[in-house]
DNA sequence: CGTTTTTGACCAGCGC
DNA sequence: GCGCTGGTCAAAAACG
């Protein structure tokens, strides 16, 4: 991948500088963003069980990799997504030309409209989202909330389909697409979309938990990864000194005003991780 | 019998 | 306008 120079010379810290990320913008420049979380070769356990994958400066993909993408899945990148560091292509986001919606609350994506009563030119509504990219042979990783099946799609360009799930809590929104990378079929990758607004049914209940932390691991226990000694750090935003010369700014997404779940000074890992850990 | 999964159909967005 | 693709719906089937 073409950032490779970013990472540290270490392999021990994740920085910001190591961070991948590309933009298929489309025509319109709408693109909405996804970050991926992987590695290919060392993994680690988290609390589920989860192979997650970890920075790996041998890795082709790189580490983390923040996507801005087009209004929809297909490779709408002049670049052509073949040229794109994609770990999977189909990963990449769909469409999202919509300012995010300024619905209530966390996760609040309105109700979602049935596609036969939505009026036209009424689009779909994007969450920010993340992608977790784990080395395991179970496709569907228990992450603590439960889901149901709505959907599965065969992908483009991968002999995998891609299966699409929504939190069965009524209230909660939340939805995550779950496929298996076409380069190496031992790698699932999760993407979350949306945050929840209850609380898991397996996490450990501390209360001892910063709402930060909680509000990571409404995405996935995968986040809360962070905290372990071998963990990446989470970027949330885009270095101001881009690698790349086709990066753009996270803030390129559809969200017109900074939403609460993303913090723009520190970043996400800003509260997760501390200071000294972040060698920033 | 309630819940979840499967799966074909439908719709939206985009490129040509 | 057409074709392609991603995303979602919803009825039927499967499951517990």
């Amino acid at each position: 991948m073409e950032d490779k120079e970013g990472l540290d010379p270490a392999g021990t810290e994740f920085k910001s500088d190591s961070t991948s990320s590309w933009t298929l913008a489309g025509p319109d420049s709408v693109s909405d963003s996804v970050n991926y979380f992987f590695d290919r070769e060392s993994s680690i356990l988290n609390e589920f069980g989860w192979n997650i994958l970890q920075p790996d400066q041998s890795d082709e993909f790189g580490s983390l990799v923040n996507y801005t993408g087009p209004t929809s899945g297909r490779a709408s990148n002049p670049g052509g997504s073949a040229e794109v560091p994609t770990p999977n292509p189909s990963v990449s986001s769909s469409s999202s030309d919509d300012p995010l919606e300024k619905s209530t609350d966390i996760g609040g994506k309105q109700p979602e409209i049935p596609n036969k009563v939505r009026k036209k030119g009424q689009k779909r509504i994007r969450q920010p989202r993340f992608a977790f990219m784990t080395k395991s042979e179970i496709d569907h990783l228990e992450d603590g909330y439960r889901w149901r099946k709505y959907g599965q799609k065969a992908v483009k360009n991968s002999p995998f389909p891609r299966s699409y799930y929504r939190c069965t809590n009524s209230k909660c929104t939340v939805k995550k697409r779950v496929e298996r990378s076409s380069e190496d079929p031992n790698i699932v990758i999760t993407t979350y979309e949306g945050q929840h607004c209850h609380h898991s049914v397996g996490f450990p209940r501390g209360g001892l938990i910063n709402h930060e932390v909680a509000f990571a691991r409404q995405f996935t226990p995968a986040i809360s990864q962070f905290y372990h000694p071998h963990g990446i750090q989470l970027h949330r935003e885009i270095p101001p000194s881009t690698t790349q010369s086709h990066q753009v700014p996270i803030e390129v997404r559809e969200s017109p005003e900074p939403t609460p779940q993303f913090p723009k000074d520190e970043g996400l890992l800003g509260d997760i991780v501390p200071p000294g850990m972040r060698n920033r």
